[in-house]
DNA sequence: CTGAAAGCGCTAACAC
DNA sequence: GTGTTAGCGCTTTCAG
């Protein structure tokens, strides 16, 4: 006996009138009485009536529900991201499914089978850092199940996209440190080998170059973390190098990079200036607070998901792809001028 | 010309059978002759059927899926929990909806909704800040939804919890200061109208009383942000408190009191030692890294779905009410001793 | 203005 | 071994 959940047929039956007038008078039909809408509703109200969402959705093919496949949620960057989904979502009466793929392929394909079995009518994606095959996320597609990538996309997959403009923001984040008179600045890079860590150095190079500053490649360091670019400074400081700012690829390596600096005795700002880039969380909490790239994680999410419902509710939906680029901003403080 | 998804139907009109005996075969039902078997499943692979998830739920009254009512999902605490929400639930063949609440009760009260219409078969739940009133929890009782709490626990309702031990992970904390040599210790404490805030102050105390250490009114501060903790920290100095260790009631305001404490020229953790509470994402970026107690939130998201997923699935779910207390551990790092 | 009937995709008694 | 039928809760023609 579980489910003592009232339905449609039972207020029908209290008050000796056929389901789908209930039906009816719930969505408040024209074609029905006054005195049948009022008696309707009232039973409802006092019974506690809440339609039936799975009925719903198997009757009308239609979920009203949208799934998030996101590598971890424990980054702030991709928690913000969520928010901003769910605000959207909810305002436009849809519901979120949220999978964690935790960077993981296997996982990831699991996600997206599960979606498809739930029926959801579109799907979010970031892709885990591990992902070459997109048989998975075909399938979605193939079965016209609508995608939006945001963060991570994948260049082949025909599907609309929002991204950060990174490179912009580099050369931006970069440009700053020029301006407020910063001659030799290190760049602590991401790998390579990805997209974004290749953007990032190509918008520090950039605003080097457009400033006329000498780019040195003993410069441009590969250090994505704490730890690593403790190690960096401390071998720069070592061997003498000269510089007098740090543009890092994310604010965990800045701040490895701080701490160092600071501990060979060396002032921030004063004389080395020191940016950071997206995490958001940890740029307040420094001694000096941390100059970062603000990645508007929220506004990622509700620009995807708004995507994402165009298309779901459009009558017709193969308009063309469109990709978003975001601006992120440049968030000055403590570590790279006097506040 | 919506789903173009391939149903148990399509499958049985191409092989000239019946729906029944497809569905049979694919459950590998042992009326089912082998070839038929395999005739079925082949060509479910070679459509790539998949189940609709709807229409079972329709069918089983089981949605197979769990609802997740969560304050905010950015906090590191609360993202852990989740992580071990969806590992159980996964493994067990069900599915997650997260519903955050942005600690607003009126939030909590639609995801409350949500999830009836949803016809999740459970869900777990830590409240709000702001949420007094509870109807809508009862509400989901009322309908045979079963609840567990996890973290911020209600305490007039009957149903099953999990929380921390908030009183003996702060006794500990404070014992290991005062077992490292100290002797006049400061607390940051959180918001005595809360559960949470008083048991932290509680446990500090009962270390102190143990060990036979006066408990000085002047020495307990209510302070739970890092900027509160500077306001504080430099009064104490200002009014030259003496003073040689500090418990705060989270990690923030650790950090906030450390900062001051090494701007006004004291050694940590030399002169101060300093220990924190929970967060888990700054201990290990701070300089020293930050002595602090693990809350372990993904064992609790782990332990609060196994009891949920239990109620779901036994057979007779009217078994007495649990709550599970599990132990939080002190990390030591280097802001109570030297490592 | 209201009711009867069909059907969304699937399962499970109940036939045969 | 397999097919028929009914029904989960709801909407929506089509009748009246």
């Amino acid at each position: 006996m579980k489910s003592g959940l009232v339905t449609i047929k039972d207020i029908a039956r209290e008050l000796n009138i056929s389901a789908s007038t209930v039906s009816r008078a719930l969505k408040n039909h024209p074609d029905i009485s006054e005195e049948t809408k009022r008696a309707v509703n009232e039973l409802a109200q006092k019974l506690n009536y809440q339609p039936n969402a799975v009925a719903l959705s198997l009757k009308q093919r239609r979920s009203h529900t949208i799934g998030v496949i996101i590598p971890e949620i424990v980054h702030y960057f991709f928690s913000s991201v969520i928010s901003g989904i769910e605000d959207v979502a909810y305002d436009a009466g849809f519901n979120v499914i949220i999978c964690q793929s935790n960077e993981r392929y296997e996982r990831e394909v699991a996600n997206a089978r599960t979606l498809l079995a739930s029926r959801v009518d579109g799907v979010l994606v970031s892709v885990s850092k591990h992902t070459e095959d997109f048989q998975h996320l075909h399938n979605l597609q193939d079965n016209n199940i609508p995608l939006v990538f945001y963060d991570r996309i994948v260049p082949g997959l025909e599907a609309d996209q929002v991204i950060i403009d990174d490179l912009d923001a580099s050369y931006r984040a970069t440009r700053h440190l020029i301006e407020t008179g910063r001659k030799r600045i290190v760049h602590f890079a991401g790998p390579q080998k990805l997209l974004i860590g290749r953007q990032r150095k190509d918008g520090y190079v950039k605003a080097l170059e457009e400033a006329g500053l000498e780019v040195d490649p003993s410069l441009i360091i590969e250090a994505d973390s704490f730890e690593k670019a403790r190690l960096a400074v401390m071998r720069l400081l070592n061997e003498k190098k000269k510089f007098d700012g740090v543009f890092a690829t994310n604010d965990l390596t800045a701040i490895g990079a701080m701490q160092t600096i600071q501990k060979r005795g060396f002032k921030i700002p004063d004389e080395i200036a020191v940016v950071g880039f997206s995490d958001g969380r940890f740029s307040g909490i420094t001694d000096p607070t941390l100059t970062s790239v603000d990645q508007h994680g929220y506004e990622m999410g509700t620009v995807a998901t708004e995507m994402l419902l165009r298309r779901i509710t459009s009558e017709n939906s193969d308009y063309p792809y469109e990709t978003r680029v975001l601006n992120a901003d440049l968030i000055v403080r403590g570590s790279s001028v006097f506040l």
